[in-house]
DNA sequence: CGAGGTTTTGAGAAATGTCAACTAGTGTGG
DNA sequence: CCACACTAGTTGACATTTCTCAAAACCTCG
């Protein structure tokens, strides 16, 4: 059988690429072992520090870059400065623009993040020459305008305590990319200030929902981040 | 040279494509004249009015669509009837989630729309047969998601005044698909229901914001529907 | 011309934003 | 290891925006 012929030979595939979230779940899954092996010769592993810029809109893109772990944050900035988050990449998603010179977003490193970097040339010219892979972008980008499209409905049509609530159930079911169930403890990977230009709303009205989520026994919240969920289903209840 | 060949021959190309917007500016234009030729077998060609369904969420999908003429809503409800625009689509736009069983959004014709009905199987064994085909497919997605981030920073931070605004100037440079310069006279597809549930906002902001553009004499109008911009820059300031 | 639906306008209510003060974490240097 | 300083988060009072409900005006079409 062709799964178990893959892992017993597994030393064709590069060592860093052996345990890869992105091989697994993400778009090198789709590369044969002499692709892998010829792409990981010029991938770089990188982490970067939560706040650290990844990406600048408009600005030319000279890489791609898997997430292996942590969570970034896409956002576009109006000309005064009000900002809003266009979207959340968790692992493995892979991060910029295909077949643009340009970003239109800017990227940011919302926790600690783990990237592995792959040149703009050597992943376009892999998809030129992998249907597969290409496929696998498509598959992406699809995904990612579902997404964008089901948080139009909570930024246009929701309630702040029903944004917040989503927010959390969002980041609930997408923290952990190995974990098929939402969590119910977790760590917020993005702080007040960036929640509220994730929902379109100020810092203290997410504080006050939040608060009013905690009083009413449907999140628990230890320091500033550490969010435990006991009843997903009441949580999911909040979303409208 | 190609293309000086691909006009001498015009009757390899089916009579109903030969004038067809999607042949030039949409998907049809990745297919050479066999494959348009069988694929010109199967579609057929219907003209829908305003306010048709054409695709219902979490429905089985059937066929996919090329836009002619016109514009299609795609909207997506909450549970208790709360309703968001995600999306319009305008000729040459490729109507239904590529890959999906089923649809994640419902469509409907705003204005009255041309269509060219493609059957789901039709496309999909075109697709694995032409990575030209399937690269403009994705082309089409990737634009969508930068259109709908776009609209997510207009949902989340832009006031009503602005968002009003914005709607206006997004149909002033999409309504005609053969003119790359915006239109300053044109009909607005949409009843002011409609555009509340794009912009988040309820018919009777939509219509003070409309009212105050008249009053500061950004827009004319006549009748309802009839929009006259005497100057976009102007417009375009109000956008934020 | 009249009927039905759509749009506009007004007044008051509700939600969210703004500004300011306060509190709680977090990290650093003695 | 503790104290201090700094940043992030919370809470309150008030302002502003947008929504809701109601009525009137306006189109469109038969």
């Amino acid at each position: 059988m062709q799964t178990v012929r893959k892992d017993i030979h597994n030393s064709d595939i590069p060592v860093l690429c052996q345990s890869c979230e992105a091989r697994h779940q993400g778009i090198c899954g789709a590369l044969n072992p002499e692709q892998l092996l010829a792409l990981a010769k010029s991938t770089r592993r990188v982490r970067k520090d939560a706040g650290e810029e990844l990406l600048a809109d408009a600005m030319p893109i000279s890489s791609y870059a898997n997430v292996l772990r942590g969570v970034v944050k896409l956002s576009k900035v109006l000309e005064d400065g009000r900002q809003q988050v266009v979207g959340l990449q968790f692992a493995p998603d892979l991060l910029g623009r295909p077949f643009a010179a340009e970003s239109r977003v800017s990227a940011e490193a919302a926790s600690e993040v783990d990237l592995c970097l792959i040149p703009k040339p050597a992943l376009e010219t892999l998809l030129t020459q992998s249907a597969a892979l290409e496929h696998l972008v498509m598959l992406q980008a699809l995904r990612e305008l579902d997404e964008a499209r089901d948080w139009m409905v909570t930024l246009g049509r929701k309630s702040a305590a029903e944004k917040v609530a989503s927010f959390l159930y969002l980041i609930a079911t997408h923290i952990d990319p190995t974990e098929v169930e939402p969590e119910t403890r977790f760590e917020l990977p993005l702080t007040r200030a960036d929640i509220g230009d994730f929902l379109g709303l100020t810092i203290e009205t997410v504080s006050r929902q939040i608060s009013r989520l905690k009083a009413d026994g449907v999140i628990e919240i230890l320091g500033n981040r550490h969010v435990t969920v006991p009843d997903l289903a009441r949580l999911r209840l909040r979303c409208g």
